[in-house]
DNA sequence: GTAGCATCCGTACCATGGTACGGAGTCAAG
DNA sequence: CTTGACTCCGTACCATGGTACGGATGCTAC
C-alpha cells in the first residue's frame, strides 16, 4: 500500500518532484515516515494509492479555481465530515465559476470580433482597441 | 485633452494609483510631461481620454486572459498595425478561452454533483474527493 | 564494494501582478 | 502664506505557486 517513490508518486500526479514536496511543505499532502535507513538516519519515503488520489484531488481543485488553501480545506473536511461547510464552500466557489465562465465568453465574443474585423479589410488601421471598447 | 490626474486616470480605470504608476514601469501606459513646476524640478503630469482609453483595454484584455506582456504587444501592434500577428494573437487566444471555458463548464459540472451528492444525505462520508475523482 | 543514479532537506530564487512606504515637491482654499 | 490633500519617485515588500541548488545520504546493479 505503500510502494511508489516520490517520484513515481509525482509522475502518477502529472507534478515535478519539486511540486510534490511543495504541496507537503503546505501541508496537502502527508510525508510519510521513511522505510529502511539505519536507526537514526537516511531511509526512503514511500507513498501509495492514497497519496496518489489525494495529489490528483489537488490538481482537480486546481483546475476548478480553488487556491491551495482552499483545497486543504477542503481535504480537510473530507477527514472531518462538515457537510454544511463543505457545500457552502462548493456553492461558492460554483458562483464564481459561474462569474468566470461568463467573463471568458465576453473576451472570447470581443476577440472573435476583433479578429473578423481584422481579417476583413487591409486597409484602415487594425481595430485591436475598438474590439475590446465597451460596446 | 489631458486634465486628469493620475488619480482621476486610476478611477476611471477602476484600479489604484499604485497600478497605473506599474503599468507605466512596464511600459503599458505613457508618463505625459509635467505641468507647471519650476524650470527644472516639480510640476504635476496630467491624463487624458487616451490615457483612459489605453487603460481600459488594459483591464479588458486582462478580463480575456492576457498577460500584462501580451497586452503590451497588443497595444504596440495597435501603434505598428501589424495586421497578421494581431490575428495570430487573437486566435491562439481564443483557442486557450475555449479550453478554459470547457475546463471551468467541467469543473463547475463536477462541483454541481459534488454539491447535490451532499445534500442529498447526511448520513456516510460527504464525496467531496469523489466528485472530483476522475470520471 | 563502488559507480551511478535517486532521495532527502533546507534554503534560495523565480514570475506575475501588484501594494506599501517615505520624503520631497506641488497646488488650491481659506 | 500656511494647511492639507495630492503627486512624484525610488525602493521595498507582498501573495501565489512553484522551480532550482547542492551536499549528504540511500539504493541498486554490476
Amino acid at each position: 500500500m505503500a510502494t511508489m517513490t516520490i517520484a513515481a508518486l509525482a509522475r502518477e500526479g502529472g507534478v515535478g518532484v519539486e511540486t510534490v514536496r511543495y504541496y507537503q511543505r503546505r501541508g496537502l499532502l502527508r510525508t510519510p515516515q521513511k522505510t529502511g535507513g539505519s536507526a537514526l538516519s537516511g531511509g526512503i519515503r514511500r507513498y501509495g494509492a492514497e497519496d496518489a488520489r489525494r495529489l490528483k484531488f489537488i490538481r482537480s481543485g486546481q483546475s476548478a479555481g480553488f487556491t491551495l488553501e482552499e483545497i486543504g480545506e477542503l481535504l480537510a473536511l473530507d477527514a472531518g465530515q462538515d457537510r454544511a461547510r463543505a457545500r457552502t464552500l462548493a456553492r461558492e466557489r460554483i458562483e464564481s465559476l459561474d462569474r468566470k465562465i461568463a467573463e471568458l465568453q465576453a473576451a472570447r465574443a470581443s476577440l472573435t470580433r476583433l479578429a473578423e474585423a481584422c481579417a476583413a479589410s487591409d486597409a484602415g488601421p487594425c481595430p485591436i482597441i475598438e474590439a475590446f471598447e465597451p460596446s
